[in-house]
Parts: C-alpha cells; sequence; structure tokens
DNA sequence: TGCATTTATGCATCAATATGCAATAATCTA
DNA sequence: TAGATTATTGCATATTGATGCATAAATGCA
C-alpha cells in the first residue's frame, strides 16, 4: 500500500529533520543522563532563551522528550532512551563512511 | 574533549538533515537492491530532473550513495548498506513513540 | 493584590534549502 | 563533424527553518 508507506516516509523524514540540527542533538545529549530545568539549560546554551524554548518544544513534539511543569519551572527528560541507539547507529554509521572515504583517499594515490 | 565532540555533533546533524527531506528516503529506498541509471530514476519522480540530480548529489556527497559513469548515463548505488540499519532502527523508535502516544491518550480520558 | 521569576509565544528578520527552467557539459551515433 | 541523448550546473524564486527581541502567560511569594 504506497498511501501507507507514504505516510511513514514522511514521518521519518521528520524525525530526521528534527534530528538536524546541532543544537537540538546538543539539548539531547545534555539530558541524557538527568532531567534539566530549563533555568539550568538555558545557562548552558548560546542561543536566546526563546530559541532554546521553541527547540525544547520540538523535540517534544516530536515525542522525545518529556516535560513536567513545576511551579514556575519546568523541567524536560528523554522520553524514548531509545534514541540514543539511533545517535549510536548513526555514529557508527558515520566512523565507517569516513573510514572508507579516506581508504579511498589513499588508493587513489 | 569539547572540540572533537563538537565536530562529531556537527557532522551527525549534518547526516540527519539530509536523511530528514522526503525525496532523499525516496531515493535512498528505490536503491535498496538494485543499482539504478539516473535515466530510470528521473521518470519514477515526480520533481524535476534538475532537483533529483541535486538530491542524489547530496546523498552521494554524504558517502550514502556511489555512482558511476556508464557512456551518457549515470548509475548510482548504495554506497552504505548500514544507512538502512539507521532507517530501520528509525521507524522502530517511531513506532515505540506512535505507541506510547496512543497509550497516554487512552489514559488521559 | 502587586511584584518577581520563569517559560512560552507573536512578530520580524535572516539564512538555508528546495524547486524548476534554461543552458551547459559529456558522450554516443549517424 | 553535426546532432541527439543524458546528467549537471547557473540562476531566480519560493518555502521553510532558525534566531532574537519584546511581550504575554503562569505561578510563587511578600
Amino acid at each position: 500500500m504506497t498511501k501507507v508507506d507514504e505516510k511513514k516516509l514522511e514521518l521519518e523524514s521528520r524525525l530526521f529533520a528534527i534530528l538536524g540540527q546541532p543544537t537540538r542533538l546538543r539539548l539531547l545529549y545534555m539530558l541524557r543522563d538527568r532531567e534539566l530545568c530549563v533555568c539550568k539549560i538555558n545557562p548552558a546554551m548560546r542561543e536566546d532563551q526563546s530559541v532554546i524554548s521553541r527547540h525544547l518544544g520540538k523535540l517534544r513534539d516530536m515525542g522525545l522528550l518529556a516535560s513536567r511543569k513545576e511551579g514556575v519551572s519546568v523541567y524536560y527528560s528523554i522520553a524514548e532512551p531509545a534514541v540514543f541507539e539511533l545517535l549510536e547507529n548513526a555514529n557508527g554509521l558515520l566512523r565507517t563512511i569516513v573510514e572508507r572515504q579516506a581508504r579511498e583517499a589513499v588508493e587513489a594515490l
């Protein structure tokens, strides 16, 4: 069924697009092993507070982050730890690509 | 070493950004189990020939596709089959996310 | 209630990407 | 060599996404 595959592909590309932004990746890694208050995240980033807020929102909308309100503060955490397997996988792929390219560069001499 | 991590993160996000475009994902899947001539790819896509050419170029630049010239034709193929493990991984992640959200929606009733 | 603190949103701007048309480059064939 | 075929590139436009400032919304506290 082409219609279904198309939907899946659309969703898939949306996930990748979300991950395809360095600031958002940085946020994921920052939250990897601990929930953090936005008030702790902001000072650790160079972008404006509003920018960070939007990036966090996108990550949450995609279902990668969870948020919890406590008084006036908001705490973000990893909603789906499996995302880090995806990131590891990507890094592994990049490693093999870089190695292959290095090998080909040598062979081309 | 922050500098190195930063470089890795930059590369990682670039890979994800490349994958974060439906047409490019479609091209990868199309080439999954066979090398194809651009002359066969183009008619299968709705975008202009020049657009496809550029997408193929980006995928090759990232090291995901290989190209081979034969006469006036160019054949593209998967350079790194491991990319499909990444795609499977992404689909698995999306599945668990969707399932979780469905569960939460029920619990919220 | 009034004020302070924290996060999200409206809005404008800038930057990056995707797209299509036209032209070019490369190669084959008559 | 002239013409045909195939893929890439130059260029302009449109779309999308990122950014920061100012403001609003939500909550806690005096």
